[in-house]
DNA sequence: GCCGCGCATTGATCCTTCGCAATGCGCAGG
DNA sequence: CCTGCGCATTGCGAAGGATCAATGCGCGGC
């Protein structure tokens, strides 16, 4: 939130705090304040939107767009430590500053609550501490599948990983994740570069998986950032994590909308 | 939790809980009633805490040992996404499981704090909460440092970046990490396999990775599980990641020492 | 003291992936 | 329309790691 936004604060009111995910479970007086020193920002794709290692003055909100964590190596290279959608939450909260920086994966807009405001309201309302506190506990949840999925000595397992955790963390981003027919499609926001940083291996090895997934028949590519997974359950063997992302819930996704479409 | 302890509930007076990292802080009260739930327990190396998906009927906290959280795959094969040391926190609040299981490395006692008066405590103490929510957040970090080591295309960058997560890790734990001369000599906790797992590779790699780093004399292997790493600074460029592990730390630990020595 | 077992290491071979170069494709500017 | 640029893909030789098999080492049981 250092890097000055293309747009300044936009209006406060016209952000609905309460459409944001668990939100509309704080009592009424905590949504207010909120409201009250809530900035929205937008940033263009490839924007910074933090500087690592910054003073963090904001706690933040993804509205719109997908951000990606990363980190940036003295030799110029940087690793993708997670990405950030819409509902994401983000920021430090009472010491220190983020280990990694934050850029627009795509043009995105960002609700940004100032730091000791955000701070005084935690200490205040146990409910919005709750959320926070919950929020950790499934980004941790994350982090950890994501772990398991690098641990994957072969890129193909971690190609396949790394498209189950993006369908079911995609699911609730319009146009992102659609089913058609007995197929799930799937917009990558990601560049191939933004991939191979993320799978710990080059741009030439993400292109051939996924070739080698596309020729065994598991899916299609459509255009090279649209994917249309055939087989989810082989997908998922692939990866050789079940439950790694919830692939449960894809699966209910999938009949639900075959169903709808009878 | 599930399992059956070897040694019952222990003694409940005993626990200083006050000693922990950042227990200190609390308000007497808090601590008082902490100390009145909380039940010690005992593990044998190898012994399961926590069962993977089970109903998480405890907070817990490391009073010694090692734990090591690992996921079960399928195939039998199970991958570690984590160590737990002297003083870690684990074990679900509010809402759902663990969605992996967690073992004693070493011979372990921990403190359990059972789960619904340690969540009435949360909601009374802000002091308790906050302690829980940094240390969620350093959790947090640190998943995402082991995140990039892992993302590491090389075994030997990979083990490096081990090593010195496991220096970091291990500092405040007696008689792992010590200073001899110029050197920091190190007792890694976990076997061949568990290494292996960790960093999505084999033992037969481990070894070799190892070997040639010690060829290289970067370290010395003094026995397989008791290594004395001789050039920090090689090690870390080795890994790739510079402030992966807080080197900066282990630094003025080599100097203090080395001064005190003096 | 001998044996068997678990663990770490080493060796040899095969497969995957890396790393570099070249090609193809879409797109914006001249 | 052609050109240059960015990005994805493909080909190929070389390096690294996986895999299988065999050897050493420490330790507890007999």
């Amino acid at each position: 939130m250092q890097e000055t936004p293309r747009e300044a604060a936009g209006s406060k009111s016209s952000a609905n705090l309460r459409l944001l995910p668990g939100f509309d479970e704080l009592p009424e007086p905590i949504l207010k304040e909120l409201q009250a020193i809530v900035v929205r920002r937008s940033f263009e794709a490839g924007q910074t939107v933090v500087e690592a290692d910054a003073p963090s003055r904001f706690t933040c909100i993804v509205r719109t767009g997908i951000l990606r964590m990363q980190k940036d190596l003295p030799d110029g290279r940087q690793h993708i430590v997670g990405i950030l959608v819409e509902g994401d939450l983000f920021g430090r909260v009472f010491n220190g500053n983020m280990h990694f920086s934050i850029e627009a994966a795509t043009d995105a807009e960002i609700l940004a609550f100032p730091r000791a405001a955000f701070e005084a309201l935690l200490l205040r309302s146990p409910e919005l501490d709750r959320l926070l506190l919950l929020h950790l506990l499934s980004e941790l949840d994350r982090a950890r599948d994501w772990m398991i999925i690098l641990a994957n000595p072969k890129v193909r397992g971690r190609l396949a990983g790394l498209l189950l955790l993006l369908c079911t963390r995609l699911q609730t981003v319009d146009h992102l994740v659609t089913v058609s027919g007995r197929a799930v499609r799937v917009r990558i926001p990601l560049s191939r570069p933004d991939v191979a940083h993320l799978l710990g291996t080059r741009v030439e090895s993400v292109s051939r998986a996924l070739h080698a997934l596309a020729d065994d028949g598991l899916l299609d590519i459509v255009r090279p950032d649209l994917l249309e997974i055939r087989n989810l359950q082989a997908l998922t063997e692939e990866a050789g994590e079940p439950d790694l992302a919830d692939t449960a819930s894809l699966l209910r996704l999938v009949k639900a909308m075959r169903k709808s479409a009878d």
